[in-house]
DNA sequence: ATCATATATTGACACTGTCAATTTAAGCAG
DNA sequence: CTGCTTAAATTGACAGTGTCAATATATGAT
């Protein structure tokens, strides 16, 4: 019951996630580390051993609540059967984009495979639920018939994953299409949703 | 003159770059470390300070010169003048995914910008000749106006980026579009020039 | 009340990057 | 050739890391 005895605190797992957090989130993820993070719990530098056997069980640990905490983020805000697929899909690219803008160090954690352990299995499917996401609105949806829907997902998924990580990275910053005004986020995925929704010329 | 002698060889940073990228190709970005590297040399662990005052140094070296790389092999294999818009970009794209899959742990080094030390500029100026390269492509041709061509440059290179990390991180398979027979990698592009050369519905 | 178990502690080990002081070699001026 | 300056490599130390083993303590179940 939470004694503040020294001993068994109890809910120390919980802490250790929630400043590893903080240290993900404000100095990026080589500033998560064991010791540091005992330090600021005021516990042995030996105790997290018991909640995540090393390091990369904590990181992988971060990601796996990461990844759940984007999906249902995406899930909670796509628009249900309105039929829409421009709007259905900016629903979607934008919620990603802007859990990339809020927390760039867990978005990229997401996609370093060398950290997050793939033996825990956990993390791969919540990687495949974002991916059944896009599959379900891109296929209630009437499309060109001319290419396979995966590969529409595949483009769309890849568009947006690739812009959100040039923007993480600075190379890339928010700007306007010059001639529409519209923001260039929303822009690039008009563009290829118009190739998904109209005929070659 | 690269005597024998233990002190001076004279090519020291030479041989730290070389195995420096063996390690980074190998083992991955965080097996690229100072004193693994000097002691493989059979040097003090301390002499690759003459070179490089730290490791952000050495890896912004090995960021630096993977760009010159790139930018070199998408300009010798782009073709030229050809007024062909779909095979300049298809050449452009496919030379960045070959060579993501060739030297996966270098692509993902020059994304690093925690790594790659900014204020070193010659960075910085590496990774617009790409962006430039690019536009430039794209500007030669007559493309549709209802769009800013810089949003349509943002949008291939996003594309193509988050394409590539995705098949890195193990997310994506190499796969052929179940329609068409063609390979992935060149389907969604097209999906995208489609949504470049074409109007709206 | 006892005992097994979960959890925390201390201590050690082999690493790492970085810095300071020192030693060696090479190049250049006279 | 002799000195002097400078570049380059050496040794040694320091604080920090992740991980492991041995130990200590508290909790919960029997």
């Amino acid at each position: 019951m939470a004694k503040a005895s020294s001993y068994h605190h109890g809910n120390l797992r919980e802490k250790i996630l929630l400043t590893s957090f903080e240290l993900l989130d404000n100095e990026g993820v080589d500033a998560v580390g064991i010791r540091k993070i005992a330090r600021q719990l005021e516990v042995a530098h030996s105790a997290p051993a018991n909640h995540f056997k090393n390091k990369q069980a904590l990181l992988t640990a971060l990601a796996t609540e990461s990844f759940r905490h984007l999906v249902a983020k995406i899930e909670a805000e796509i628009p249900q059967k309105t039929g829409n697929l421009r709007l259905a899909i900016h629903s979607f690219s934008n919620t990603i984009l802007e859990f990339g803008l809020r927390y760039p160090n867990r978005y990229k954690l997401l996609w370093r495979r060398e950290y997050a352990d793939e033996a825990d299995g956990q993390l791969g499917t919540a990687m495949d639920d974002i991916y059944a996401q896009l599959t379900a609105i891109l296929g209630e949806h009437a499309l060109k018939k001319e290419v396979d829907v995966e590969t529409q997902a595949i483009a769309l998924w890849s568009l947006v994953h690739g812009y959100v990580l040039l923007r993480l990275d600075k190379n890339l910053k928010e700007g306007y299409d010059e001639v529409t005004g519209i923001k260039r986020q929303i822009a690039i995925i008009d563009v290829l949703i118009d190739g998904i929704v109209t005929q070659p010329s």
